[in-house]
DNA sequence: CACCCGATTATCT
DNA sequence: GATAATCGGGTGT
C-alpha cells in the first residue's frame, strides 16, 4: 500500500529533496498501532550552511547527518523536544538534512491524540517538536535507516504542483536567517488548515 | 492577534 | 557556562 521512498530520492539537492517531501506520507509502525501523515512543510539545512548542525563538522551529537543519505537525524533541543530530519544530499556535498516541520494526520489519529495529551485539531502535529511527540519518535530513531526499517519509514502521497509550494525565510533560526529555505503548501488549498497558528 | 517569557537538558566551548 | 532548527501559557492592545 505505501510505496517506500528508495535511497535515490534522498541523493539529491538537499533543496530539492525539501520540496519533494512535501505531500509523501511519513508512517511509524508502533506496538500499539500505525501513526501517519502527510508532510506539509519543511527546511533544508545544507553543510555550507552557517545554521545547519553539521557546518561546524562533525560531532556527537550531529554524526548522523554525516552518514548515509536516507537515514532520520533525530535530535534533543531546548530540554523539551525531538525534532525529526532525513539526511539528504547530493554526490557534491559530505552532510545535509531535511527538518519536517509539520504533518497532517492521516492514520492513528487517536494515538496521536493521545500522545498529545488530548490535544486535537491542527494543533496535533502542526510543528516540528509537536509532530515528534504525536507520532512518538524519540532518540532511539536517531540514524534508523528510513529505506530499510519496517517501523519508521517514508512513502509516496499525494501530489503536490510545484507552483502550489511557498517558500520563505527559516523558523527560531539565529544564523543566516535570510536564506528562504522553508517550504510549505500554498494556502487556499486543503492542507492550509495546518497552516494557522 | 502580537509579543514576551519561562521551562528544561543534552551538547559543545 | 552558554546555547539551542520549540512549545505553551500569559499579558496587553
Amino acid at each position: 500500500m505505501f510505496k517506500r521512498l528508495a535511497q535515490s530520492f534522498y541523493t539529491q539537492n538537499t533543496l530539492t529533496v525539501a520540496k519533494q517531501l512535501l505531500g509523501k506520507h511519513i508512517i511509524h509502525q508502533t506496538p500499539l498501532g500505525i501513526r501517519a501523515g502527510i508532510i506539509v512543510e519543511t527546511e533544508a539545512y545544507l553543510v555550507h550552511d552557517p545554521a545547519c548542525h553539521a557546518y561546524k563538522g562533525i560531532t556527537q551529537r550531529n554524526s548522523a547527518l554525516f552518514g548515509p543519505v536516507g537515514h532520520a537525524y533525530v535530535y534533543f533541543i531546548y530540554g523539551n523536544h525531538y525534532c525529526f530530519n532525513t539526511v539528504a544530499h547530493d554526490e557534491t556535498a559530505v552532510a545535509g538534512g531535511v527538518l519536517i516541520r509539520a504533518i497532517q494526520p492521516t492514520q492513528g489519529i487517536a494515538l496521536m491524540a493521545k500522545a498529545r495529551k488530548g490535544i486535537s485539531g491542527y494543533q496535533i502535529s502542526n510543528g516540528p517538536g509537536k509532530l515528534t511527540q504525536a507520532l512518538g519518535i524519540t532518540r532511539v530513531h536517531n540514524n534508523i535507516d528510513l529505506t530499510t526499517s519496517k517501523e519508521l519509514f517514508i512513502a509516496d502521497g499525494i501530489y503536490i504542483d510545484p507552483l502550489d509550494i511557498i517558500n520563505s525565510p527559516r523558523i527560531g533560526i539565529s544564523q543566516a536567517r535570510d536564506l528562504p529555505w522553508r517550504f510549505y503548501i500554498s494556502s487556499n488549498k486543503w492542507v492550509s488548515y495546518f497552516h494557522k497558528k
